[in-house]
This record gives structure tokens, C-alpha cells and sequence, in this order.
DNA sequence: TTTTAAAATAGGGAAAACCCCTTTTATGCC
DNA sequence: GGCATAAAAGGGGTTTTCCCTATTTTAAAA
């Protein structure tokens, strides 16, 4: 801590009952004060422009309605850059953690973390500009090492349309209709796919697209 | 409130953050104590059972991993039929709800309330023995009406047997040698389920299995 | 024991899915 | 233009799915 004036924290959750918990914890803090708390990143837009005083932390959930962590975090690192976002989220998601990270959060939280923790990465985001705890930095590390998108198959784009369209009851012909293609080709991209997936049948590529989230659902 | 005495709470949660943060929000509650807080069901089950002094009001988280909500509020019904359970948790999922309500739970608490919800359920279901929500009793009376499950179809245990084994890449003649009948049968299955569900083939069968849970995956 | 209803099974045929192999068409590059 | 390459389309055949309409088996009810 380099300064004797509290610091200032902004809390941008959804859940009412977590954000005002959080503060009472975050009020027991040496040092640190909260200023408000914002509903989403829609809501934490409003407060800031109206609050005269800003904040040297926002902790930021990431699942919101509305305006979600991803969008408030590049709004925030375009329109007040000097302030610290930590994200905060459930799940430990490689690909979550990296998105946050690389559009501008300082550290990444887990809400399992022990309350300890919370105040280790206040102090240290503010002294050193980052924080990152020992469980994230190996989520991470892990998804350098074993990087499973470099198995991970690369899809056309009209491949992806189909089988987000073949995620239903559409027979391929219907399939090639709307994709203004030939049943023939239709069936290319088909065959294509299940070398490509190592699977056998629709139902297989139903279930991939469905796990993998290639879908219109 | 109907004793000086303070009124012990214990927190199940394994959000370590939300558990921790909650606490100082109950303890700046007059009149309430945080006795001590758990990870999930089965560190309750140890803690409460070395513990001497018994809570008189539980906040029960349902998304748990090793012991869920459900199966926690169960044993406590159980063995600590007079402790009052109030289940905490994000979604407004009617059945879920039903599920903890019918398993003995005496309220359901959304994470999205105001803190100042929270002592109101805490006071409530201290004297009244109950407390729900103004959501959570329009979320029930909403699946009272218009219950979806007077239209839901009813499943055989075959049928769910066939569904599940479906959402996968088995023939039907290979589904039929895994349930030990004759795929004429299994045919039969299957156009019983494509008439019930009004669905056209099989990755109909499967799109509705998997948003019903009907599954193995 | 007969009756009855449901569950299981069958036959047969059309449509769709699946598979391999070839040809045409589009596209970029020297 | 000529050439390489990838995408699109086609030929033709097997298997699986789908969808009728019976018949047999099973088990419970009368």
C-alpha cells in the first residue's frame, strides 16, 4: 500500500446478495472502501459518468445479463484505462480467463477463492498493476502446454452452417436448399466431417456441435 | 425475533468468497451469528456433526460438486429435521425449486435478492418457520397454472431407456441387441416417441432428449 | 378360464442417410 | 493462358431410417 487515502473499489455483479455481501467484506479491509455497485456493465456505464469520484478497482462478474464482463471490460480499457478491472467469475474456463486477460483485465479471480485472497489481490493490483492467483496462472500455463486447439479441427465457414443446420430436423436436402448448394455437395461436407470428427453418423455431429456450441439453439 | 440470544447461522457454499463475504453480512445483522461455514454437503454433514452448538437456520447452496443441495437437504431432513434450511441459489428453475421445497427445504432464496432480503428470510423463517420470496412465489404459482407438465408426455421406462441410447451413434439394430429386444420393437419405440413428441426423426429425438436431460452424457 | 388391453414383434416398402469414386467448376498463381 | 488446387456436383450402390399395417405374446382383469 503506498497511500494512506482509502482506496476506492466499484463492484459490477448482478447478484445483489453477493455484491452487498462483498462490500461488507471488502468495508473490513484495511485501507479500502467501496464507492457503489452496478447491476452490469450497462449499469456501471451510468454510475461512472454520473459519479464525480472514480474508482482505483472495479471488480467485474463476467456472467451479467445485459452487458456482460467481455463487452465492459473493453468498454472500460477504451474509456478509463487508469482503472484496474479484476475479473471475477464461477468457472475456471481457459478460454474465458484468456479473453478477459487479453482485453485488458488485470487478474482473474475465482469466487471459490478464500476472503483472504480477495484482499491479496486488491493490495497487489494496485501495488504492482496485476494480480494473478496460483490456481489461474496454472489454468493457464496447462492451456499453453497441452493446447488442445492445435488438435482441434478447423472448420470452412459453410461447414459450421451446416451443421449448426443439421442440428435439427432438416433432412439435407432441405439442408442444401437453404444453403442454395446441391444435395451433392451437402454430402461432401457430410463425409468431410466425419473423417474429420472421427464420427459415424448425424447423431455424432449433432452431439459435437451441441458440446462444442456450434449451434443456433 | 422472539429471544434476546443470538441466532446461529451456518453457511453451505462453496464459493469460498460468497461464503466468506456473506458472513460479514450476517454478522453486521443484529441479533445473528455466523456459527461456521462448509464447502458442500459432506464437509456439512463432518462439521455439524463435531460441532456442539447446532444452527438454528442453514443457507444452503444448491450448485454444489461432491454433495449437492438436494441430497444435503435430505439427509438434514433427516437427521436435523429441526434446523430450518433455506436454499440459496442463482436460477429461478421451477422444478429445482419444487425439488428443494418438497424435500423439506423452508425457503428459496434467488443470489440476485437485496442483502436486506436476506435478514427479512433469516427473521421470517425463524418465527414463521417459512419464507419465500415474492419471485419465487410467482415462479411457483406460474408452474401451478400453466403446468407444462399436464401436456408433458409421460415416458415409459423402455422409452427413456431407447431416448438416452439414441443420443448416441448406435443403430437402432445395436440399441435394440443393448436393451435385449427385437429391433422391430425398438421400431416400435421410436414411432411411439416421434407421434408423442411430434418430431420427424431422429435428431429431433435426440434435440429434445438432450434439452429434457434425458441423457447418459 | 376366457377376455382384453398393452407390449412386443413382423413384413414390406419408400425415403433418407451413408459411402466411394469421378467429373466439373471456380480460384489463385506463375 | 496454363497449371495446381480446392470446392462443388454427380453417378451409383448399400445400409439405415422411417412408416405403414398386421400378428403374436404377455399379463392383468373379469
Amino acid at each position: 500500500m503506498n497511500s494512506s487515502k482509502k482506496h476506492n473499489v466499484v463492484i459490477v455483479d448482478d447478484h445483489l446478495l453477493f455484491a452487498g455481501s462483498l462490500e461488507k467484506l471488502i468495508h473490513s479491509f484495511d485501507g479500502f472502501n467501496v464507492l457503489f455497485h452496478a447491476k452490469n456493465g450497462m449499469d456501471l456505464q451510468h454510475k461512472l459518468l454520473a459519479e464525480e469520484e472514480k474508482p482505483e478497482v472495479i471488480l467485474l462478474d463476467i456472467n451479467m445479463p445485459v452487458m456482460n464482463g467481455h463487452e465492459t471490460v473493453i468498454w472500460l480499457s477504451e474509456n478509463y484505462p487508469e482503472i484496474k478491472v479484476l475479473a471475477l467469475s464461477m468457472e475456471d474456463d481457459e478460454d474465458v480467463i484468456l479473453k478477459m486477460l487479453c482485453n485488458g483485465a488485470k487478474g482473474y479471480l475465482l469466487k471459490d477463492i478464500h476472503p483472504d485472497k480477495l484482499k491479496e489481490a486488491l493490495v497487489e493490483v494496485i501495488d504492482k498493476g496485476f494480480y494473478h492467483s496460483e490456481k489461474v496462472a496454472a489454468t493457464l500455463l496447462h492451456s499453453l502446454n497441452n493446447d488442445q486447439k492445435i488438435n482441434a479441427p478447423i472448420f470452412k465457414e459453410n461447414e459450421i452452417t451446416f451443421m449448426k443446420l443439421a442440428c435439427s430436423e432438416m433432412t439435407y436436402k432441405e439442408i442444401a436448399e437453404k444453403m442454395n448448394l446441391s444435395p451433392k455437395t451437402i454430402d461432401g461436407y457430410r463425409q468431410e466431417l466425419f473423417n474429420k470428427l472421427h464420427i459415424k453418423n448425424r447423431v455424432g455431429l449433432v452431439l459435437y456441435a451441441l458440446k462444442n456450441d456450434i449451434t443456433y439453439i
